[in-house]
DNA sequence: CTAAGTGCAAAATGTTTGCATACTT
DNA sequence: AAGTATGCAAACATTTTGCACTTAG
């Protein structure tokens, strides 16, 4: 039977590395594969962001591009505050701000509703993404 | 170029009536396929629910699991606001109201982002569900 | 020493594309 | 008649799996 995650090995150490190392980046398996070179096939990458995943450490997004290769991510933190996924290049990042207590706080009030914010992504474009996509449609 | 949608053909009409005939079902282009047998083939299948993602009457959604299939359904509703899911219950509502409109206005000129509301699902717990946790811890 | 982990190559999957034909307008 | 839509087969990209070998404990 697989005892999973038994052992410690240079392998993992290195891709959990490159994760840290590059926080806020957002990377397919094939771009981990090619950073770290001979050190790891890609099988074992693929192995160790699945569960990575599982354990909570990254975050996969599978974006709209239906073919398109999944991405993943450190994930920013376990704390409670709403994360907003830009859905072309798929970054996650915070969104700590008063605005979201008062919105947290009307939900609650006017609506009842409990938000959990360590749940909720909120979808959408990032400021780069959606000049990207007004300069496409200029063109 | 190719001027989408120009013509109307028997095999448009009878993909897009099995969606309005299945509102509810969540399907993969393969289960498309199967079902409308002789028919039409895969590929008109999948340039069919790629321009109906479009032009918004069907909704992707692009599982967990890695290399699985995409899932199509009909958009339940065009109308642009939000939706709040219950973690508990599973219910989904609709949440209209003003204040959505002033945090969606705050993203995009505080964060530069684009709030995607169509796409964008807010989880929690609604007032019953929360209600029961409150009994049940109580206990 | 034993079981878990690795990596290559091959298979499996899901989706897209080239091109000749059929169909809509 | 002009040009779009279809559908087959092949191409394509991503991910998984079989298996012999390596390595950690």
């Amino acid at each position: 039977m697989a005892a999973r995650g038994a052992y410690q090995t240079k392998q993992k150490e290195v891709i959990a590395d490159y994760f840290r190392a590059h926080s806020d980046a957002c990377v397919t398996a094939e771009e981990v594969y090619a950073a770290l070179g001979a050190d790891v096939g890609i099988t074992t990458v693929y192995r160790a962001v699945a569960r990575l995943c599982e354990e909570g450490a990254l975050r996969r997004y599978t974006p709209q591009n239906a073919g398109g290769a999944a991405l993943y991510q450190l994930n920013p933190c376990k704390e409670s505050h709403l994360h907003i996924r830009c859905m072309d290049c798929g970054t996650l990042e915070h969104l700590r701000c008063d605005v979201v207590h008062d919105f947290t706080k009307h939900l609650l009030g006017k609506h009842g509703f409990v938000l959990d914010e360590g749940q909720t992504v909120l979808y959408g474009l990032c400021k780069q993404c959606e000049a990207k996509r007004k300069q496409k449609t200029e063109k």
